[in-house]
DNA sequence: GTTTGTGAAGGATTTCACAGCA
DNA sequence: TGCTGTGAAATCCTTCACAAAC
């Protein structure tokens, strides 16, 4: 746990803070603006200004991966866009499963945010007998037993939960169990996973139940 | 009724930090499934063990608002819950305003998850014409110019938008405008929004893409 | 015996501030 | 001159550990 060398974070192995790797998406999304809108630099100030951030810790974070910057300049837009993506892993394209084909699951599917990006799902799933072979956007919905199968065949690497609360765990578990390390999770549950998988909530209701606080 | 103090090591009133705020919801959640499991009794064990956090880190939460709990024993379920709902102000029901009618707007007025937690959505807006005079789960559509009008009427105190990314700045600044100090933002972007403005974003794509880079 | 509440310690993250380079 | 990269300082957050309460 305790690290002696912190002269020089590059090429060591320190883990970089969570936080970190959670605000390279947002770096990436101005990028993509300030790119599109014919800008060639960018400083940390500008990019601090556009995520109400600190300079400070914009070039702190990206310290941890490297020195993308020329003093007195900034950062040339499209080669720091095009870094971030291949520390984030998105430079290539990632297959997702879906689990859970209600309505809830209809809308994921169709949803055209994920494919620009490189997220592609490729196989649908669900636990009732009712929906399965049934088939959305093009995808024929698959009993969950035929999850782990699917998985290996078609190189899945992230689950997408769309189940109903009360099935949402043991989804889960089948997702763990066919070895998927990567969870988007939408049941309002907690849920609960061994070591080594990471899980993101989206979670309306909870983030709307921590605003009224702030409502005086 | 509720104790509202701070602990009193440091004299005054130190605000709350935010991470602590945003896992109450979290406690609310777990203490309702307990009740329901018929469980009277919750000690900061099971808590953490259902949310996968230390015991301390719970107890140390709690101890910001008051003190709770029995020596020996733990928390009642049914007490902790209702102090917990009052500190965040969910011991009441909060109009909401949805901006944006597409498919998306669409999807989140008929969301049957938040009217049971006390969130009603009493007035959709929308930018374009075309949609404008449309009814959607027994709302009209209104024009944006109605917004600041609908929301002292109606008393909202919470925007959620649902407009696409190109219109999703200037709706947040309409809602601003209009008092709303508390705003969802389904928009796959980082708003600008002045001091004393709360926005929680729902954005899958952010979480997937820093997701990946624990994929290896 | 059990479990809370909490100062104090420890760790993590952010910000400062400035040397160094374009 | 302008802006990055980064140690050091400051701040924030979590965990420890134990007295007090039941």
């Amino acid at each position: 746990m305790t690290n002696l060398n912190n002269t020089d974070n590059l090429g060591s192995d320190i883990p970089v803070p969570e936080v970190v790797i959670q605000r390279l998406p947002l770096y990436v999304r101005v990028l993509m603006q300030f790119s599109s809108a014919g800008e060639k630099v960018i400083s940390s100030e500008q990019l601090g200004t556009r995520l109400q951030m600190t300079p400070a810790q914009i070039r702190k974070d990206l310290s941890y991966f490297g020195r993308f910057g020329k003093q007195g300049r900034g950062y040339d837009v499209a080669m720091l866009e095009r870094q971030l993506r291949e520390i984030l892993g998105l430079d290539r394209m990632w297959n997702a499963a879906v689990v859970g084909m209600g309505r809830l699951g209809r809308a994921v599917v169709s949803y055209p945010g994920f494919a620009p990006e490189g997220f592609k799902i490729s196989a649908v799933f669900d636990t009732s007998n009712a929906i399965v072979g049934k088939t959305f956007s093009d995808l024929r919905v698959q009993s969950i037993s035929q999850l782990t199968e699917s998985v290996k065949e078609l190189d899945i690497k992230i689950g997408i939960v769309t189940v109903p609360i009360n099935h949402a765990q043991e989804v889960i578990d089948a997702l763990v169990e066919a070895g998927i390390k990567s969870i988007l999770n939408y049941a309002p549950l907690s849920p609960q996973v061994p070591e080594g998988v990471t899980v993101r909530g989206i979670d309306p209701v909870l983030s709307l139940q921590s605003m009224t606080y702030y409502i005086r």
